[in-house]
DNA sequence: ACCTGAACACCGTTCAAGT
DNA sequence: ACCTGAACACCGTTCAAGT
């Protein structure tokens, strides 16, 4: 089977990432491995490990366009939102987030469950710093005297705890009454949390 | 090498728990496997399969136990706090949750790492019910007038929330400058939400 | 230069054979 | 009854050999 040169090594990578993105919308990534990405593409193992250096990395391809395609939505999701209040803009965003884990269980899993050794890539971490900014801002509006500091705390308290809920609620761990999903958990989270935050940035500690 | 009967199966399941608890104090699950299970105890893979049913089995068995160490710290940890508010209480309760977690980071990712195909087994569900159960006593005496449902939507978002936190925080994925810790974001949740939830039970959704 | 396919060192699981 | 060890069907990775 020569394939040699059918593909660009860009196209090649391409297709590699486009094929595993279809396999994660019906099944985990546990149920994956590099021979099956191999045969799903035409191309033998060690193809796949030259072009991507490992296993590991061609999986953190994958996540990485996975990253832009949750900003991308989230971003999207708040141009459409414009003229709400501020509060239901940033409502809004996190129910987007938890859509994005109901919608692409798995791919969106893959995101969190892979691990490399290495520390974390820099453009992994730009793309979620611009994902806080656009949340900073929000709460900027909400509380016109809270310093970065506090603006800070407050985005990252916030998206921690969604997505800690997005992850209970596509693993089924919520062991609740059919009346508490993760939509209303999210909702209740975002209307408490900021009703308290805006009139007060830092909680001081009593004891 | 003839080791049969050396143990009972149960002194054998004790065995293999307690070493591969070991073992996660300092290398993750995925360092691991079931032949080198074996190996550290001195019986054959098969045997392990044989006791455990499976090698998700034997894991699932782990995780049991680690539950059960994570509700004897927290229900110790409530008992030991007894005479501080009730806010309070439920601050410590989850500082307590995430320094097992920093303490015991492997050992923890492993119980919702650790997927089953099978549905979640009961025993482990009424485990986590009880934490729940503990969580709503205080928040009944936090808010007198809460019905059940209000209740069991603000311990499952904050439970949910915390969780998240805790996440975060042993994967280092916080991504915030150093004065931003897990420990100061449990702070502001537990501190901002509660102030506006106990006034408030339900959030009722505008727009 | 690009790609393959055999080889290597692993993995969980099964099961006939031993005690 | 309990346990082993070889066999099976996988896995990621390497690399000499082919084109």
């Amino acid at each position: 089977m020569a394939r040699r040169k059918d593909h660009s090594p860009e196209e090649l990578q391409e297709l590699v990432i486009s094929s595993v993105l279809q396999f994660l919308q019906q099944q985990s990534a546990h149920a994956l491995s590099l021979r099956q990405i191999a045969k799903m593409v035409g191309y033998s193992p060690g193809t796949l490990i030259n072009l991507f250096g490992s296993y590991a990395h061609l999986l953190l391809a994958v996540n990485a366009c996975t990253l832009d395609q949750i900003s991308e939505r989230l971003a999207q999701k708040l141009t459409s939102a414009a003229d709400l209040d501020t509060q239901q803009q940033l409502r809004l965003f996190a129910e987007e987030y938890l859509l994005f884990a109901q919608q692409h269980t798995y791919q969106w899993r893959l995101v969190f469950e892979h691990r490399l050794d290495e520390e974390v890539p820099d453009w992994q971490q730009n793309r979620i710093n611009q994902l806080f900014a656009l949340i900073e801002l929000r709460l900027a509006k909400l509380a016109p005297h809270a310093n970065p500091l506090e603006l800070q705390q407050a985005s990252r308290t916030i998206w921690a705890s969604v997505h800690g809920i997005c992850m209970l609620e596509v693993d089924n761990k919520i062991f609740a009454s059919a009346d508490i999903s993760g939509l209303s958990m999210i909702q209740s989270l975002i209307n408490h949390y900021l009703a308290a935050w805006k009139d007060q940035p830092t909680a001081q500690q009593k004891q």
